[in-house]
RNA sequence: GGCUCGGUAGCUCAGCUGGUUAGAGCGUGGGAUUCAUAACCCCAAGGUCGGGAGUUCAAGUCUCCCCCGAGCCA
């Protein structure tokens, strides 16, 4: 089994915020689910880097764009691995490689006959790279998203013959999932049933921008560039030892050949988007990959906007919450639990500093990370710092072992739906669970009467199980949580990086039963440290 | 202006094809407990389900109108 998902190919107009960070954080969670289910995965992820607005952000700051991109996306590789992202390629649209294979597909949409000259006259928003609908004799109009003038453009450009897909998009469109989630599809149904109109692929006397071959002065339009950049991610060598940029060196072109990329794992399996982005990811992609004869991904997510405490963020708000920030401050774990755990993913979602720490510290550090502290510590004091003996197999009757299918089971189900918060709710769930026994069992009231101490035995040996599960069921949303949880169990923490966990081991773990008696523990230590934030972030 | 999606306890949200006293988590108040990271466990208060009208034996759940918020298109 093959699966392939990409975040969007992040613009280098600006370094990573937390938006781009919450989308591929979750794309990370994917990945290191289907790794841990024994599949094959490509991560992609990677920076856009040409277009007017990169040309003219360089020339604002006084350097060349491409010294601009090379610092801006350097930025981003670095933020990734910080945060450790499991990505499997990290493509940068200036990469001699890919433009080798923007220009073979184009070749082919030009051979389908799909490419025209056309004039191209209108009002243009530089910062969306994209032409605006107002009508021609408008005075001075602005960019409604921007605020920014418009500008008026008039040039001959190669267009795209989208209309001609009219009909194999409506109908894509409507394949139940290809648009995710399902509250979004109305919204590109709309636009489909229109009409679909050509767009110009190509801007005229704009050198930062790839060439198009056969007709000098061209170069390509960002968005069709970009795009091709998950095409020319495939037939990068693996870069997870970071660093690599000899693609930028060297590169041996001869390579780059577009017809491996079904080889390489094309199609995508996922494709996950800001819900800004979903027309070029359900509509125009889809056309150019029809057009060059490749198949289509499977499903394209478009979640939603963060805010911060009710407001949108922004620079003239001075709110911006920085993803650096946050890394240093609050760590890995807990950022990834609140973004995962608490907001739905596909919709808007709103940081909330309060919510935050009163979630982690709850959910990890009280319900979780107690639960394992203060089961490891009984066990370990009454009988001889380890795993509590059994006399019996491990029943799978036992409440717990019930509690933690029907929690496995949960995880798996939410996973494959993409639903990160069901799964979070479902191994929470587990633990309260746990702890509840604890406190019906009481073990310590039991410890002081003699002749217990098999049903005591049986009862910790029962809510270390469901901690071991909690932790294994963990491992793909936050694996670093998981892993500590693991060693304090004296288990193999669960490999969901690049490099490929044992086929199977992850699953396997997830059968009840899995402690052995008699496994010495180390001496606990917190797993997950409570959030004390003093001042806003 | 057309269309889409939301508006349910202080906060974030569940509530399938209409049907017993509208649910969860967090927050708040109280209780119990001591194995544990002043953690865990239990209980409670808190909602005229945006407003209005209608359909129905019965509506948070269907229809219409209006208000508010987000968005797509023009």
């Amino acid at each position: 089994m093959s699966y392939t998902l990409t975040t969007p190919l992040y613009y280098v107009n600006d370094r990573a915020h937390l938006g781009s960070t919450y989308t591929t954080l979750a794309c990370d969670a994917i990945a290191r689910y289907r790794r841990l289910r024994g599949e094959q995965v490509v991560f992609i992820t990677g920076c856009d880097e040409h277009g007017q607005k990169i040309q003219r952000t360089a020339e604002a700051a006084g350097v060349s764009p491409q010294s601009h991109c090379d610092a801006v996306s350097e930025g981003y590789r670095d933020l990734w691995q910080r945060w450790q992202v499991s990505n499997d390629r990290f493509i940068r649209t200036t990469a001699p490689r890919h433009r080798t294979l923007v220009e073979q597909f184009f070749a082919r949409v030009e051979a389908s006959g799909d490419v025209v000259e056309g004039r191209q006259q209108g009002w243009y928003c530089v910062a969306c790279e994209e032409f605006k609908d107002d009508p021609h004799e408008a005075q001075d109009p602005e960019c409604p998203i921007h605020r920014k003038p418009l500008e008026w453009r008039d040039e001959v450009n190669l267009f795209f013959r989208l209309s001609r897909y009219q009909g194999q998009i409506e109908e894509l469109i409507r394949r139940p999932g290809f648009i995710a989630p399902a509250s979004r599809r109305r919204e590109v149904e709309n636009f489909v049933a229109q009409g679909l109109r050509d767009f110009s692929i190509s801007r005229i006397d704009l050198p930062w921008g790839i060439p198009v071959p056969g007709h000098p002065g061209h170069t390509f339009y960002v968005w069709f560039d970009a795009l091709l950049g998950y095409l020319s991610a495939l037939l990068q060598e693996s870069s997870t030892t970071g660093g690599d940029d000899a693609d930028h060196a060297n590169g041996d072109l001869q390579t780059v050949d577009l017809n491996q990329v079904l080889a390489r794992g094309w199609p995508a399996q996922l494709h996950v988007i800001g819900k800004d982005i979903l027309r070029f990811h359900a509509v125009y992609w889809p056309a150019m990959l029809l057009s060059a004869g490749l198949p289509l991904p499977e499903r394209v997510f478009g979640h939603g906007f963060l805010t911060r405490e009710g407001q949108k963020m922004g620079k003239s708000l001075g709110n911006v919450l920085d993803p650096e920030v946050l890394l240093e401050r609050c760590g890995r774990d807990a950022v990834r639990w609140y973004l995962l755990r608490d907001i739905p993913f596909g919709e808007d979602g709103d940081f909330q500093q309060q919510r935050f720490t009163d979630l982690v510290n709850n959910d990890l550090a009280n319900t979780i990370g107690n639960l394992l502290n203060r089961t490891s510590s009984m066990a370990r004091k009454w009988f001889a710092e380890a795993v509590p003996p059994l006399a019996t197999a491990p029943d799978l009757e036992h409440p717990l072992a019930q509690a933690a299918a029907a929690a496995a089971q949960q995880v798996g189900d939410a996973l494959d739906a993409l639903e990160f918060r069901s799964a979070a709710e479902a191994v929470l769930q587990l633990a309260t669970t746990a702890n509840g026994f604890l406190n019906d069992t009481a073990p310590w009231k039991a410890m002081k009467t003699p002749g217990q101490e098999e049903t005591v035995a049986t009862d910790l040996y029962a809510v270390l199980e469901a901690s071991r599960l909690v932790a294994v069921l963990l491992a793909p949303l936050l694996p670093e949580l998981s892993s500590r949880m693991l060693l304090q169990l004296g288990q193999q923490p669960f490999a969901s990086d690049q490099e490929q966990a044992p086929a199977g081991a992850w699953l396997a773990a997830q059968q009840w039963g899995g402690l052995q008696p008699g496994l010495p523990l180390p001496v606990p230590e917190p797993v997950m440290q409570r959030l004390e934030l003093d001042g806003p972030l």
